[in-house]
DNA sequence: AATGTAGTCAACCGCAGGCAT
DNA sequence: CATGCCTGCGGTTGACTACAT
């Protein structure tokens, strides 16, 4: 980023100090950044710590590591997060909670760090962007659409979550985070549901999180629940047929106007089943 | 034009889990 | 088993920017 630099070499460069394991903190400067690659082009990630004997670089392995994942990976998407990944991080918030990290992979070129940001910025304050309203009342509105179709033809095809069926989805797919492990990726929901983990006003909760219904509603989103499979084991009972559906192949540039939510939104929904050509992003 | 406020984002901090010794 | 190190995560901070008054 531009700004950084332009950052480390105005304001931010009064901040450059060393905290007393006399490690250089603030701002990065483009050459620290270079170093950087270059250690990690030869050495590949991890051994952070290391970092700074190999290159002579004045920064903890944590500073390292967190510059790296944050700003330096080649993968990162540059951007605005677009309307389509507004709406896949409210719904996974909403089943997931502040598990930013577990969130961010499914947003590939994202950050935990970014999407926290965005969270933040956007949400925790209180009232939705448009952009959420108007997607969720679409998606809502099409879950209505599609319930209500397949009780007249396919009842079995895609039933209405049970509990048990939430917890096993849950489950399955849950977070591949090590440490989270041991609760259970379904102890994980609980907050969630229960959307205790928010600084919201009730009003405001309501009307931006889906709690209990969050998990209805992605297993009633195709495109959410083909993603869902995508990122951990397959889901018992919600195996997709096969079929040469695309949906959500469009990238970032393609939802350059906010304006475009609604279509955007839509390309979630319209699937003719998915399968193998399914590509979300 | 000056000031205030909200938004954005990079970076730091503390904590916890995994793992080697 | 206990200990220490490394890594990764979520929460928080602080400076800059954009917009409003």
């Amino acid at each position: 980023m531009a700004a950084a630099e332009v950052q480390s070499a105005a304001g931010w460069g009064r901040q450059l100090q060393q905290d007393g394991g006399g490690w250089r903190k603030g701002p990065w400067t483009s050459q620290e950044d270079a170093l950087l690659v270059e250690h990690v082009r030869q050495h590949g990630e991890g051994r952070w710590n290391s970092v700074s004997k190999l290159t002579g670089l004045k920064r903890s392995g944590k500073s390292c590591r967190l510059r790296w994942v944050n700003y330096l990976r080649p993968d990162l998407k540059r951007g605005k997060i677009t309307p389509q990944e507004e709406s896949i991080i409210v719904q996974l918030h909403a089943l997931w909670g502040n598990r930013w990290s577990t969130i961010a992979r499914s947003l590939p070129g994202r950050t935990d760090n970014e999407i926290k940001n965005y969270w933040r910025t956007h949400f925790k304050k209180g009232k939705p962007s448009k952009n959420i309203e108007r997607a969720r009342a679409r998606f809502l509105k099409q879950r209505r659409e599609m319930q209500q179709s397949q009780q007249l033809q396919q009842p079995t095809l895609m039933p209405t979550p049970t509990p048990q069926s939430k917890d096993i989805i849950v489950a399955e797919t849950g977070d591949a985070r090590t440490d989270d492990d041991a609760g259970g990726a379904a102890a994980a929901v609980a907050p969630s549901s229960s959307s205790s983990s928010l600084s919201m006003g009730g009003g405001e909760a309501e009307d931006l999180i889906m709690h209990q219904d969050a998990m209805d509603d992605l297993m009633m989103c195709p495109a959410m629940s083909y993603h869902l499979i995508l990122h951990g084991a397959a889901v018992a009972g919600h195996q997709l047929s096969d079929g040469g559906g695309s949906c959500c192949a469009s990238t970032s540039e393609d939802y350059g106007s906010s304006e475009d939510d609604g279509a955007t939104w839509g390309s979630l929904w319209n699937l003719d089943g998915a399968a193998g050509a399914c590509t979300l992003w």
